[in-house]
DNA sequence: TTCTTCATTTGTCTTAGGCAAAACCGGGTT
DNA sequence: AACCCGGTTTTGCCTAAGACAAATGAAGAA
């Protein structure tokens, strides 16, 4: 407590301006600029000083206060960061240039693998029209359409994920708000749980019992939603603990569970020296004859292929029913 | 990256429980403890030197190594503290003075009113049985019964609402995991969510059009279900953000979706000025026509009470109802 | 009781510097 | 081309003590 420099701290002239593209105005303090941006307030403070870039402003106490723009900027370089650049080629960068850069990433070679399937750029923001113009009811028509027109396999596959993706992109480039993303994640999220409802009900001797969840720091539960639906349908008995369950739980829930799987779902956020702890540390309690699928968007993920035998890396949502097979093959 | 990774090596310590002594003699970085109990980097560093507590052996960089049995006295400490305690007075409590300590915390009097028709504790233990027992179809299975027998709205607030607080006191005293918790929570959403979703879909011209969301920091959306249940029974016209919202956005949101309340949920974990501080900057950020109904269980709320025209204070859930017939009345 | 005032507690931020793991680069060998 | 090896640079995390405002608790007054 104490301090608490939440976002709207510093000066209470607070956004509010309704349409108006707000942002303006609020300085935030380096605790929420960590939250905003992912960067660690160490992170925030070497860059500065090795970089020269963030240059955020003092308080009467000399604590840094960042403007939005540089917050925005900072959101770029992380992307761009997430996208394999090096901090000393992109940290200094102008805001043109990093915008430049980032429009470039986009187009070529997109390295996550796109089946030729997948909804094109223009669908994807077609679906998202709706939201930017406030009209809710029409999303969720939208999206209810393109599940039953795909099948659930084929749409959270090839829509929804690409979809989330979008998403994210669209915010970090400052081109959705907040509370829109909040918007479209709990339509997404009801769509999915809705689906997974109206599956027939799991029996106690399905198998392989998967155990779903995301290390603690991991708030984003829907790829966990998504991978729960896939589970679903191949036939799996799927327990979710929601997430951000500590590493110690899970080993414990396993157990009293007795789950053949552990399912952790790691989004593009987050660091690599949490995801190599968390994992090794896992690997090391997890009951021995359990196994662990890893997926999700975070780069750091790929560096632990191999390193551990009961480790499975499953970065992309078409392998998941070949793993669901494979599983069933060995026993 | 860098540095970390010798750290990951068995932290069973915490299932120090019953099952597994605690052995090993895995030392964690500070990074490691920063995550599994919650407890900052600067704060670990501050104690130490406050309070003596931890006190982590070195490597030959002079940097902190932490037994796993110290992890594990912080854990105990960091519920202390959730349950109010002051860091002062617990952490540098000898372990079995720890212990005694979150066994006593049992007891003190529950001042969440509880209505004559509300569940018993014995009923309510009962029901949580099967989560201890691990049999998790069963507590889907009671929960369920309970909902049909009793009806949405008697079921939410005469079962739930004690069954959430009993939950939670279970935790505290460390007879409930955290995963065990998960456990829960979850069976509770999906069986929330499935009942909004069984009721009559929402018209646009529904009225109110209710926002709902908790503000940034407050992660628990049980009470926001809850409410969201009671009030689409009402027949409002409810729209969710899911937890932490920024209050900009709510403000903005609560326009674009031309919505006539903002519904907040409070959990007691809420501290009173992140309480204040947020309602006050968001009565004046608000449209004009719209209410702030403000519920939960946080006792900051009270002293809120007549300080603003447009607030209203819902914290027992039975006057949801009320509410919204006052607000219809008002039209 | 309830409010105000004063003292203490407490969490977060500040400073600069140090170090090892990771990443990169070039040259050499299959 | 593909692979591996050594040397160089980059980069993220850690350490230290001090400072200060917000949060809290206790004493005193209405």
């Amino acid at each position: 407590m104490s301090k608490t420099n939440f976002e709207h701290a510093p000066n209470d002239a607070d956004v509010g301006t309704a349409t108006v593209p707000a942002r303006s105005g609020a300085l935030l303090g380096i605790a929420a600029v960590e939250r905003e941006t992912g960067l660690s307030k160490d992170l925030l403070r070497v860059w500065e000083r090795r970089y020269g870039f963030p240059q955020p402003e003092r308080d009467h106490l000399s604590e840094r206060l960042y403007p939005p723009d540089q917050v925005q900027r900072l959101r770029w370089i992380k992307r761009l960061l997430d996208a394999g650049n090096r901090p000393s080629h992109v940290v200094a960068l102008s805001p043109e240039a990093l915008q430049q850069r980032l429009q470039q990433a986009a187009h070529p070679s997109n390295t996550t693998s796109r089946a030729p399937t997948d909804a094109s750029a223009d669908v994807l923001d077609e679906l998202l029209a709706p939201l930017l113009n406030h009209e809710l009811y029409l999303l969720h028509e939208r999206l209810q359409t393109q599940l039953l027109k795909r099948g659930l396999s084929a749409y959270v596959i090839e829509l929804l994920a690409p979809l989330i993706g979008r998403v994210g992109q669209l915010w970090s480039e400052g081109r959705l708000q907040i509370y829109e993303e909040h918007l479209f994640t709990e339509a997404v999220q009801q769509q999915l749980r809705r689906s997974i409802a109206m599956l027939p009900p799991q029996r106690q001797e399905d198998r392989p019992r998967v155990l779903l969840s995301t290390l603690p720091g991991e708030e984003h539960g829907l790829g966990l939603l998504m991978v729960q639906a896939l589970l679903t349908l191949e036939g799996c008995h799927c327990i979710s603990l929601g997430p951000q369950t500590p590493i110690g739980d899970l080993a414990e829930a396993m157990r009293t569970q007795r789950a053949d799987v552990l399912a952790l779902s790691f989004s593009a956020f987050a660091s690599a020296s949490s995801v190599e702890d968390g994992i090794g540390t896992l690997m090391t309690v997890l009951p021995e004859n359990a196994e662990l699928w890893a997926g999700g968007s975070a780069t750091a993920l790929r560096r632990m292929s191999g390193r551990w035998s009961k480790l499975q890396l499953v970065t992309e949502l078409p392998r998941i029913a070949d793993e669901v097979a494979r599983w069933r093959a060995s026993r």
